[in-house]
DNA sequence: TTGAGAGTCAACTAATTGGTTGATTATGTA
DNA sequence: TACATAATCAACCAATTAGTTGACTCTCAA
């Protein structure tokens, strides 16, 4: 009998747990930021930071697990790459609110909004 | 002399920071879904989740402070309400990556990271 | 072969997170 | 008034995070 096989891809959820997780760091996103511009090894990617070579190998690990950074060892060397991939998920999750600040929004929108508060004072008010 | 004023807003780094941390918990997206059909009593908020009441009143909290939630308390109860601005930003440094999953990318980009993986290859091939 | 460089692993610390339960505050309501 | 309800606060716990330093592996080069 075979052990279960590894799933290869997370589910869906738990990935843009990863994910937004990974974005929260500013060291992190700033690290994607570079790699947008090409690929880099850990210790360039590591220069501009005022911490250890180490504590940005591990950010670089957590942007591993969220999918967002491939890593090519070749010798002593790891080049690291961007993979946004994981990004357009993401994207895609938040696009659900994009009508909130799409054209239009400031009149239409908040208007509704504000009628809804006013309604929900005066139920308030008249107990 | 006056004390030094606090300011109204976070710089937005640290809301960044704030907004994607909110956004990697699956309850707290979870609230963030309800609360875009409209604004809901924490009580409300909290009856489909298997945690205790607190809990979910802690990740309301998580949500105040990275913007995305209001909360308007009148006498007992406290309602919630959505404000997706802040995901705005969000959205907004995430679209410096729309490029690679953009119409085109499969045959275009793809094609042109593989040259530069190739032209990285070679260059460590003739040393 | 010896040593320096690139990178990761391991152990430790302090702070934060996410959950719990119990107490507390404040407001409706019988 | 007395009680139930909505919500937060406070204390606690286990797990995780982000940083450190030191040891280790592997590769390149003198």
């Amino acid at each position: 009998m075979t052990p279960a096989p590894i799933p290869l891809h997370p589910a869906p959820e738990v990935a843009l747990d990863a994910v937004f997780f990974a974005l929260s760091d500013p060291v992190r996103r700033a690290i994607l930021e570079r790699l947008d511009e090409g690929a880099l090894l850990v210790s360039e990617l590591a220069a501009p930071f005022d911490i250890s070579l180490q504590a940005v190998s591990r950010h670089i690990q957590v942007l591993v697990r969220a999918g967002l950074v491939h890593q090519a060892r070749s010798g002593r060397i790891s080049r690291c790459t961007l993979d946004a991939a994981p990004l357009h998920d993401a994207a895609v999750w938040m696009n659900r609110y994009a009508k909130y600040w799409q054209a239009g929004f400031d009149t239409l929108a908040k208007h509704l909004l504000r009628l809804d508060d006013e309604r929900a004072q005066s139920k308030k008010d008249d107990r």
